[in-house]
DNA sequence: TTGCTTGTTGGACGATCGTATAACAAGTGA
DNA sequence: TCACTTGTTATACGATCGTCCAACAAGCAA
């Protein structure tokens, strides 16, 4: 007769994914105070000392998620991009909408975030990646915006205004799922970009 | 010859409000997952045994401190409403700019709203309190978009942006505190203002 | 001064935390 | 079939967590 094997190897890249997508998991479910190593271990199905062997720390593994989960925003930020062709101001638009529509506006993800954000202040390194991710979105927004034509006077302060309008809405949307719908959201921020850039774009319709 | 005293005795109010402040300090340097009861009765210079004397758990005392946080600001939001005026737009504009003002912009404060935030997932009281703070700040915005004139089919709207704004403000203030300041995020937060709301009040003069 | 109320202390308790490590077993090549 | 490498498990360890409680003492009344 032939036992089951009592556990399957993995390729440590697939293993290190396994783990990150674990954590990230129970990050939004329990928050930072429930990402424990054991948790994680239990959520991704593996016993508590692979963490351990593949991050060194916990530490290490919830910057990783981090770093993956920013990854996976510019991901898609980049593909709503691409997707909706050529016209800078369209450009700008899909930008903002893509950040109210999935895997982005993902409620998992909005509250990975948060728990990200409240590690900031206790943790350099996750306080450095931050500024860093924080930095490069302003920056392509800031391109966007002069795509459209907006003047560089204005540029820096539409950028703030618009990230900040996103996260504030994000932020909402996951603290009080009921308060409003992410059409709202994503209409809100649209009318906004609108009051922004007085450029119209070339397939402007009606609204 | 006489010993000074081992410790002093507190009114209960006024021992409540000194754990409470202390528990909010330690919100802002340490973050959430620091807020422990030792370490906040050492903040508060108390035994550690004294919190569950006055709250029964650390638990409480946090929801506590939630509380008497949002107190402040809506007591500093109702100041800046009273000095800015009998005129409606004046008084919209008072309650958005102060937001980014002492003391609704103290580091700190922004750092323990993070704090709460975080915990909102995990704790259905927190989530509780959360909601109808919310649900109060937007009543609020609500009735001063309407006294501005503002059309009844907009207010909702228009009130979920500037809280939505507001709330980004002073997120990327307190995670990237270099990238911008405080004054620029109330004058972004007033060019806001003058988008959202096309009628214009009678004291209208430039902009 | 003496007695009493009770705010306050400081440590005990079990649970859970992160980390380290010895023992085990899955998969591979000889 | 049989080592051998190493991914994986399970446990041990000290530290810290929240909660609880018996003892102490500050301040007031008599």
């Amino acid at each position: 007769m032939s036992n089951k094997p009592a556990f399957k190897r993995a390729e440590p890249d697939e293993r290190r994914q396994s783990l990150i997508e674990a954590c990230a998991r129970v990050l939004a479910r329990a928050g930072a105070s429930g990402a424990s190593v054991r948790t994680i271990a239990l959520e991704a199905g593996v016993s508590p000392g692979l963490v351990g062997h593949y991050f060194g720390s916990v530490d290490a593994l919830v910057a990783a998620t981090y770093g993956h989960t920013g990854a996976r925003v510019d991901a898609a930020l980049a593909a709503a991009l691409t997707a909706a062709g050529p016209d800078p101001r369209a450009k700008l638009e899909a930008f903002v909408t893509a950040s109210f529509l999935p895997p982005i506006a993902d409620p998992q993800l909005l509250a990975t975030w948060i728990a990200f954000w409240s590690l900031v202040r206790a943790r350099s390194d996750i306080a450095a990646q931050h500024d860093t991710q924080y930095a490069n979105f302003r920056a392509r927004l800031v391109a966007l915006l002069a795509a459209c034509g907006l003047p560089g006077d204005q540029q820096r302060r539409a950028a703030i205004a618009i990230s900040a309008l996103v996260d504030g809405l994000w932020l909402e949307l996951c603290l009080s799922p009921g308060s409003f719908s992410s059409d709202e959201a994503s209409a809100i921020a649209r009318a906004q970009l609108d009051a922004l850039i007085s450029t119209r774009p070339a397939t402007w319709k009606d609204r």
